[in-house]
DNA sequence: GGGAAAAAGTGGGTAAAAGTGGGAAAAAGG
DNA sequence: CCTTTTTCCCACTTTTACCCACTTTTTCCC
């Protein structure tokens, strides 16, 4: 069994032309092993990304977002974003998802996708997006002598 | 950790068409000792290179940074890199590894590579990169006299 | 210093697993 | 009742994992 249930490491996939995404042997193990093919797929508020997390996992999350008060715009837009789009899904005999057309226009998905696994969850992206991403992240460290790297007070004192 | 257990020196290796490196003898035998050739891959977000742990120490550092209020955009990035790029890998009979068409990307390995033991982690560069690094390091302590070296905090009071 | 033996490093072939595409049956909708 | 969509499953293709054999380097002994 995969270390510890943890999703993590990047694959590559394809969207075929039924909207579907096979997902790598090793997450389709997890998801197995923790919910028994059961998943939610949603997109993501910071990211132009969608966001897969095992159904037990989604269920904690989501119940946790709806109790927010939510007075406040930005509040009640998250909500609508993470819980008005989220997709119960299974995986099919094959270890495929079957996105929705809402789902991949969101996460601006096209034929190359990148899956990224993160813990918790995994991250769906168009390729293009995500080497895009991953690219400007590289050039900025670079730039600035990893300044970002050193300002940010959550990584202090993070040995890598 | 004993101190045998502590990866250093730097060596010299070749990437095979599969994209495969054969580890130095004497890494081998720590990560045989430490974890029975189970290691960690992943992209440093820091450096132009990857970065290899042995699985228990890996499974540490994966777990503090999946932990970290991901809010801001730099701690995310910082996670998509390195969780997101992490391979769990096993050194096969000849004490190889192999890596992936895009974790090669990643650190611009091309053949001929430099693995530099540094304590818990091995990095894995490209030759020539790794090589003009150095240099250039070099060229910047000559140029400032040692500025460099004497205006980071974090190395006051040591004495090499 | 030379030679033999052992260890380390390298290359490639094959079987098994994963990924992909498509078709037919079932369900939903008109 | 017929058409369209969705679900499920099968079969083909590609990739990956594993193993074996060869070459080179190092070590140790003569």
């Amino acid at each position: 069994m995969p270390d510890a249930l943890k999703f993590q490491g990047i694959a590559s996939a394809t969207l075929d032309d039924k909207g579907r995404v096979a997902l790598p042997a090793r997450h389709r193990e997890i998801i197995a092993a923790v919910s028994d093919g059961a998943v939610a797929v949603t997109a993501s508020p910071y990211d132009p990304c969608l966001y897969l997390y095992p159904r037990p996992a989604w269920e904690i999350l989501r119940d946790e977002l709806e109790e927010l008060p939510n007075r406040r715009t930005t509040v009640r837009r998250i909500q609508q974003v993470v819980i008005g789009q989220a997709a119960a899904l299974e995986l099919d005999g094959s270890g495929r998802l079957l996105l929705s057309a809402k789902l991949r226009e969101w996460g601006e998905l096209k034929k190359k996708l990148c899956l990224v696994g993160l813990g918790e969850k995994v991250e769906i992206w168009d390729d293009g997006n995500w080497n895009n991403t991953m690219q400007s992240f590289r050039d900025t460290v670079k730039e600035n002598e990893g300044g970002p790297l050193t300002e940010v007070k959550e990584l202090e004192g993070l040995s890598i």
